[in-house]
DNA sequence: TTGAAAGCGTTACCAC
DNA sequence: GTGGTAACGCTTTCAA
């Protein structure tokens, strides 16, 4: 078991103290260059690893930025984190990440755990907290954005774009194009938030073009997916046929009901337009294309950087809200 | 800018020692239940916050265990790091996570910033990792465990399965259903080496089975996903319909290759086989559905965590190699 | 260009 | 049951 190698050791073989060694690692220019290369080489040598947790608590700055993903496994997420694992890490920034499975209670519980890691920021994705979240973050002198959402009692700063106003370019395409019988197929009301702002917001389309009342097909609790969309149509079964088109809450859960479909004979979009949200892979890919929205998850990304930096360059005084915006993408399903 | 509250703010305010508030908030029983209702009381007060940078410091413990994940977009690894997550959690161990991309350079870097941070554990996922990762690595006491794979040369314990031999029951099966022509879709040669291993493996059962050499169809470097197999599908048009089978990479190359294979106006299985790997939820959707490896990512995290309790209880003294296994899924595209 | 001293907030260890 | 002392590895500050 040998004992963990410091500065101090690799100041003793450099023959030099330990300050010039914590110098000399972070590049000081007021260390010479000859020492600076010395100092590396000898460290590498003795196998010296840099303790962030010693530098954390003596700077009181963790180096640490917390996100909260309702789950990692979805593209649109995982587009956004990379976008923000990047952008901070050339900030020097490490991404402590948890997820939330779409439930606020786990919400309030993973953002307690992530606090007590001193995060110099916090980013949450959506705009529904529990009292408790809320008060826990709530005077700390924590940045904190919410992203992929625009509440309308934020926590601080937002990044992200209306759900519901997103939905009505859908229900206006589907209307030119002749459709009138909507049905929506989404998660029961409870836990996906996002997903009841779009199927509020396809409602109030529907209604403001005089289209009948839309129809609610149930996937079951949230997350919904693939398999959730297509057991939701298996048990409407043919019967489907009496809707002109199916509004969906995500792509996955559109391709669900595609298959499902397909699988009973019935011709998409001859028979029943689809459509679907968030521009996944499998919207692009699947036969036909399905009609979706695009909602530039990459760019949420840059913009919650962007924010940061004003943020930690002390730039930024009051609280901003970005609306990155969204757009129809017209495929084969519709 | 009112200064932090510590423990000593704490123990002022109660009237004794800091040493005692340490313990009362720890629920120490040698702290009588009346003192340790005060100090809870008069933190809360004080609007005190537990210091975890300043904890992990002492103690030489962080609580963390850190992990790499070659993407975070991907439905397998997903579960695997959910059930991290779950079964870690239980043990107040909060995972840090990294992501690589594929690419083992990436991996280097990620490690190098991870190992700064004190892990309890490192977890790496898959068997490959460049000189300067092992050496990093290995001479420091810290438990390692490589998943997803089963390597030659592990780094300490391992809990996955073998790529290659994965692939045999779908070449039997494809065999035993009179296939003769494969062609293998997956990325180019290099980053991905769970890919190639099953390339390999795939190109072995072939010859032991007697079957003509096996094509390669290459979907660009990795990863690779749903579109890469659609676009190269595409590059090779119709005369794809000289092979018998599409031996896929994983689940989503796999569905790419059947929507262009429909879009074509060939028919699968009719005209064409395509296996998958992995039991992603698109392939148990699609219509038809696909013939794929259940490869068991829940279990493996499951397995993880069970090791790392023994290792942690001092329970596990050699290297642990745990065989998850595999499966034969067969579904309607074969 | 380099070094010495002090201290970040907590807890292990021993004493009472 | 409670408290005093020291230390974890690093960097800020001041001095040379």
């Amino acid at each position: 078991m040998s004992t963990r190698v410091t500065m101090r050791d690799v100041a003793e073989a450099v023959g030099m103290s330990p300050m010039t060694v914590s110098r000399a690692l972070r590049e000081d220019r007021t260390v010479s260059a000859k020492t600076r290369a010395r100092v590396r080489q000898i460290a590498d040598e003795l196998g010296y690893v840099y303790d962030s947790t010693a530098q954390a608590f003596r700077t009181q700055k963790s180096g640490f930025v917390a996100v909260t993903l309702p789950s990692i496994n979805n593209a649109n997420f995982a587009e956004t984190f990379r976008a923000l694992t990047n952008g901070l890490g050339e900030m020097s920034l490490q991404l402590l990440l948890g997820s939330t499975n779409y439930r606020v209670a786990r919400e309030e519980e993973l953002v307690r755990q992530l606090l007590t890691r001193n995060p110099e920021a916090l980013i949450l994705t959506g705009g529904h907290h529990t009292d408790a979240t809320r008060s826990l973050i709530q005077g700390r002198g924590l940045p904190v954005i919410e992203m992929w959402d625009l509440p309308a009692d934020p926590l601080g700063h937002v990044v992200g774009f209306s759900n519901g106003d997103a939905m009505a370019p859908i229900v206006d395409h589907l209307a030119r194009t002749g459709r009138r019988k909507l049905a929506f197929v989404g998660a029961s009301e409870g836990a996906d938030m996002r997903g009841a702002a779009r199927r509020a917001g396809v409602v109030a389309a529907a209604r403001a073009r005089g289209l009948p009342e839309v129809a609610m097909i149930d996937a079951g609790p949230a997350p919904v997916s693939m398999r959730h969309g297509a057991a939701a149509i298996e048990a409407v079964g043919r019967d489907v046929a009496r809707y002109d088109a199916l509004v969906c809450v995500s792509d996955p859960v559109a391709f669900g009901c595609l298959s499902a479909v397909q699988r009973m004979g019935l011709r998409v979009p001859g028979d029943l337009a689809i459509t679907g949200f968030g521009h996944f892979e499998v919207a692009k890919v699947s036969h036909p294309r399905i009609t979706t929205v695009n909602v530039q998850a990459e760019d949420i990304g840059r913009q919650v950087v962007t924010l940061l930096q004003g943020i930690f360059d002390g730039e930024v005084d009051t609280a901003m809200r970005v609306d990155v915006g969204s757009e129809l993408v017209v495929g084969e399903t519709s």
